[in-house]
DNA sequence: TAAATAGTGTCTCTAAGACAATATAGA
DNA sequence: TCTATATTGTCTTAGAGACACTATTTA
């Protein structure tokens, strides 16, 4: 806004926006991209399945109202929940995307290793992780958001380091590399894989002293911790189209 | 939104927030990137410049509203403003950004060819283009959306054919090299960005019957229009470091 | 002609793709 | 032992960087 307010501008005298937040809260588990789901308790929409979230409050940003949302819907302690990874995906402000007032949506991403099930605290019915790929048909207009935030993700991990977020803080280059495998529903070739990650500086950090996890049979691999480095250059690139 | 609103949510019961959107149009000029700004005619921050923008209205969409704004603002006409690039760049939510009421405000970017000085419609007491990088301390938290726009277009010159929309409808390899190095701020060897830019397939289409145009002396340029293609694979990246 | 800009060709080097081979664990 | 996973190494190839050289215009 910078235009000034008209002469004599009332707040009251308008239909009054409603601002909320909604956040896809993504993971990995079991080789799968799943989000964190609410089911709905009241109309509209009951019984359907929909992304946590909830409305900003008067005295709040939307980034604080996200990651307070994200600590009641996840049950994570207000520490945990502030240090993760989230991002401001975009603004969803059809009219009529919300039947009941005019509300204006902020949308987040946010990227947690993989945890415990939700406690579904809040006014929500139930809360749970769904394979991202085989959600019915969410409330309002929120399968576009979880697409929208499912590509975001996809090309943000070409050119950051946004996958260690997925990440126990001490993690196996193979896990990290499932994360892209994962995100991206593609193969990768894991020699290549390791040379770009310890090759781009900052990305990964061994931990000293060699300690190893063993995941199940096989050679114990070497852990690491996310690096200082954010951005990647050159980039990782997908082997094959991208988008947006 | 996703939580219900709460039992007998009245949406007049709380202070309103007023959305609104703000708009940092880019165009290239004599080699500098420029930003169109407008001179604030009321408090607060009478006499300041800031970034056009407005209100969205109750029945508008955020983008409808840009559109909107932007048409008034620089004075295209309704048809040339709606084929503009528009991207949404981020929302800007925190609760002290406007001393008057909580506004949210939705910004924009929106890259134009070099256009005609504007006419300063609307309620701002003037308008005009400023190089992007000697803008005075502008209203509100403009200073940081116009910054952020500057990074998120430069970013996107990376991996899309986004550059084609500072350019006229035929424009030479020249003009498109100097759109990237007025954005990055770095200059960039010819004969290698004609070479990616050739061979980038749907980036641009040569313009048949190899009509030139003279920019003052030299050898005439062949022309090109924009390609169907949208994304770059691989993409062009900046000779150094990256943002985001 | 000189100067300016457009366009071509080529050599080098980085880094990604493909994939063979080796290492170290559990069953 | 066999199987599974981790790790190292090597060959090839795509594409970017550097830069010499040619082409076509105006002054």
């Amino acid at each position: 806004m910078s235009t000034g307010v008209p002469e004599g501008y009332d707040p009251y005298a308008f239909e009054p926006f409603a601002v909320t937040v909604d956040l896809a809260v993504f993971t990995v588990r079991d080789g799968r991209l799943h989000v964190l789901l609410v089911e709905r308790g009241a109309d509209p929409y009951k019984g359907h399945w929909a992304l946590p979230g909830g409305f900003v409050l008067p005295r709040e940003s939307a980034e604080t109202a996200a990651r307070r949302e994200l600590a009641e819907e996840t049950g994570l302690t207000g520490g945990t929940a502030g240090a993760l990874h989230l991002e401001q995906l975009r603004t969803y402000t059809d009219p009529d995307r919300d039947p009941r007032m005019r509300v204006v949506s902020v949308a987040y991403a946010a990227l947690v290793p993989d945890l415990p099930e939700p406690r579904g605290g809040g006014d929500a019915a139930g809360a749970r992780w769904w394979d991202a790929g085989r959600t019915g048909p969410l409330a309002f207009d929120h399968d576009r958001i979880l697409a929208d935030a499912h590509d975001r993700i996809g090309a943000k991990l070409e050119y950051s380091c946004l996958a260690t977020a997925f990440c126990p803080p001490e993690f196996t280059l193979g896990e990290l590399q499932q994360v892209y495998e994962t995100v991206w529903g593609v193969e990768l070739d894991r020699p290549n894989f390791r040379r770009k990650v310890l090759t781009t500086p900052g990305f990964v950090q061994a931990v000293e002293g060699s300690p190893r996890r063993t995941g199940g049979r096989g050679k114990p691999a070497a852990l690491y911790r996310a690096g200082a480095a954010t951005a990647l250059h050159p980039p990782l690139l997908r082997p094959e189209g991208r988008s947006t």
